[in-house]
DNA sequence: CCATGCGCACGAC
DNA sequence: GTCGTGCGCATGG
C-alpha cells in the first residue's frame, strides 16, 4: 500500500476517535476523501491492506464494525469489547478447523482469536450498517481476525514463548503450509481462517490471507527482496529458532526459503561482510558484519547510532537481534515495540527495510 | 449539508 | 473509580 494512505487512514481513524465518532468504513472513507481527495474505493482497499498487515484493527464494537489504529491499542488495557461476545462463541475449533496450529499458541493468541470470532459473529449487525459494502463486510469475517491478533505480535511471541519448532512447510505458499508454520511463530489469523470459512465471493477474495499478506507486506518491500525466506524451515540451521521467531508468514515462499536456507548456513561459515550498498551501511559496515549476525546489543547500538536511542531500548527490551530484525514486518515495528508511530515509521522505512533489502540483495547476489 | 465538539451512558477492568 | 467507546445532539462553516 502506499504510504500516504496509511497516514491518511490512520489519521482519519484517530481524528474520528478524538471527536468521539465511530471510526467506521463510511466515516473513514469520507474523511480521507474530503481531506485528501482520495477515491472512496481506493481508500477502502487500502484500508483492507492495512487490516491485513494489522496496522489497522477491524473490530466489532457494540454490534457494528469499527476500526482501530493498532498502534494505539495497547494490549494491556482492553480489547474493544469483544470479550462478552467472544464468550458466547462456539469454539475456536470451529473456524480453525480444529487445526493443530492452535495448540501451541499462547493464551494471548487464543484471546485474540476469540475476539476475532466475536467480531465475525457480529457480522450480522455490521452488515446493516455497511450493507452496501459487501466486500468489506464480508471481509469482516476474515480481517476481523486481524483485529484482535495484531497487538504486539513481537512482544507476545518474543516474550512469552520460545517458539516451538518450525515445521516442514516449505512446499508451497498454501494455507496449509502457513498454518503449520503458524505453530512456530505467532499466529496470524489470516493463516488459519482460510480453511474455516468461505462464504461469498468477496469473502473468498479475502480468503487468500497468505497471498494477501505476502503481497501486501512484500509489495511494500518493492518486491525485490525476500524477507520471508528467513522463516524457512532450514531445520538444520542452528538459527532456526530465531529465524522462525517473529515471522508471521513463515514458509510462505518455498523458493526463497530455500535460498534463505542456503544463505543462513553459508553466512554462518563465511561471514560475509562485504557487499553493502547504501546509506545505512555506514553503520552496518562499522559493525563489521551482516545484520544477520548482529546480537541484540548490536541492533540496539545500531539504532542508537542512527538517532533512535529511545527506540533502541525497545529493540533491546524485545530482544531483537539481527536475525529477528531481518524478519521484522512493518506491523512488528509499528506495533510490536510499543514505540511511537513517528519514529517507528522512520525506523522501518529508513532502516529495517533498508537493512533487509540490502541484506537480501547481497544474498541473492551470492547465489546468482 | 456536512464536519466537528462533546455530554453522557455504558461496559470492561 | 478509571478508561475506552460511541450515540445523539448542538454548533459552526
Amino acid at each position: 500500500m502506499s504510504e500516504p494512505y496509511r497516514e491518511w487512514i490512520l489519521g482519519s481513524i484517530d481524528s474520528l476517535r478524538s471527536r468521539k465518532a465511530r471510526p467506521d468504513l463510511d466515516r473513514i472513507c469520507r474523511m480521507v476523501k474530503r481531506r485528501h481527495g482520495s477515491d472512496w474505493d481506493r481508500t477502502r482497499s487500502e484500508l483492507e491492506n492495512l487490516i491485513e498487515e494489522q496496522t489497522v484493527l477491524k473490530v466489532n464494537y457494540k454490534g457494528s464494525v469499527s476500526y482501530r489504529n493498532a498502534a494505539k491499542v495497547l494490549r494491556g488495557r482492553r480489547k474493544p469489547e469483544q470479550s462478552k461476545c467472544a464468550a458466547k462463541q462456539p469454539s475456536l475449533a470451529d473456524w480453525s478447523t480444529g487445526d493443530s496450529a492452535l495448540g501451541p499458541v499462547d493464551e494471548d493468541h487464543m484471546e485474540d482469536m476469540e475476539d476475532e470470532m466475536s467480531t465475525t459473529a457480529g457480522m450480522d449487525s455490521s452488515m446493516d450498517e455497511e450493507g452496501d459494502e459487501s466486500s468489506l463486510d464480508a471481509m469482516c469475517a476474515q480481517s476481523t481476525a486481524d483485529s484482535g491478533i495484531s497487538m504486539s505480535p513481537i512482544t507476545s511471541s518474543n516474550a512469552s514463548q520460545p517458539v516451538p519448532s518450525p515445521t516442514s512447510s516449505k512446499n508451497s505458499p498454501t494455507h496449509d503450509a502457513l498454518r503449520q508454520d503458524a505453530d512456530s511463530t505467532y499466529i496470524l489469523p489470516e493463516h488459519i481462517q482460510p480453511a474455516a470459512q468461505q462464504d461469498t465471493g468477496s469473502v473468498a477474495l479475502m480468503q487468500q490471507p497468505a497471498a494477501i499478506c505476502l503481497s501486501t507486506l512484500q509489495a511494500e518491500e518493492e518486491s525485490a527482496l525476500t524477507p520471508d525466506p528467513l522463516l524457512s524451515d532450514c531445520t538444520a540451521t542452528p538459527d532456526e529458532e530465531v529465524m522462525s521467531d517473529g515471522g508471521p508468514h513463515a514458509g510462505s515462499d518455498p523458493v526463497e526459503e530455500g535460498e534463505m536456507c542456503a544463505k543462513s548456513t553459508t553466512e554462518e561459515e563465511t561471514v560475509n561482510s562485504g557487499g553493502m550498498n547504501n546509506g545505512n551501511d555506514v553503520v552496518k559496515t562499522e559493525m563489521g558484519q551482516d545484520p544477520l549476525l548482529w546480537s541484540v546489543a548490536d541492533v540496539a547500538s545500531y539504532f542508537t547510532s542512527v538517532g533512535f536511542p529511545e527506540q533502541a531500548l525497545a529493540f533491546r527490551t524485545q530482544e531483537i537481534d539481527g536475525k529477528s530484525l531481518l524478519l521484522m514486518q512493518r506491523s512488528d515495528v509499528l506495533t510490536g515495540l510499543s514505540i511511537r508511530l513517528g519514529p517507528a515509521l522512520k525506523i522501518y522505512e529508513n532502516h529495517v527495510k533498508v537493512l533487509q533489502r540490502s541484506h537480501f540483495q547481497d544474498d541473492s547476489r551470492l547465489f546468482s
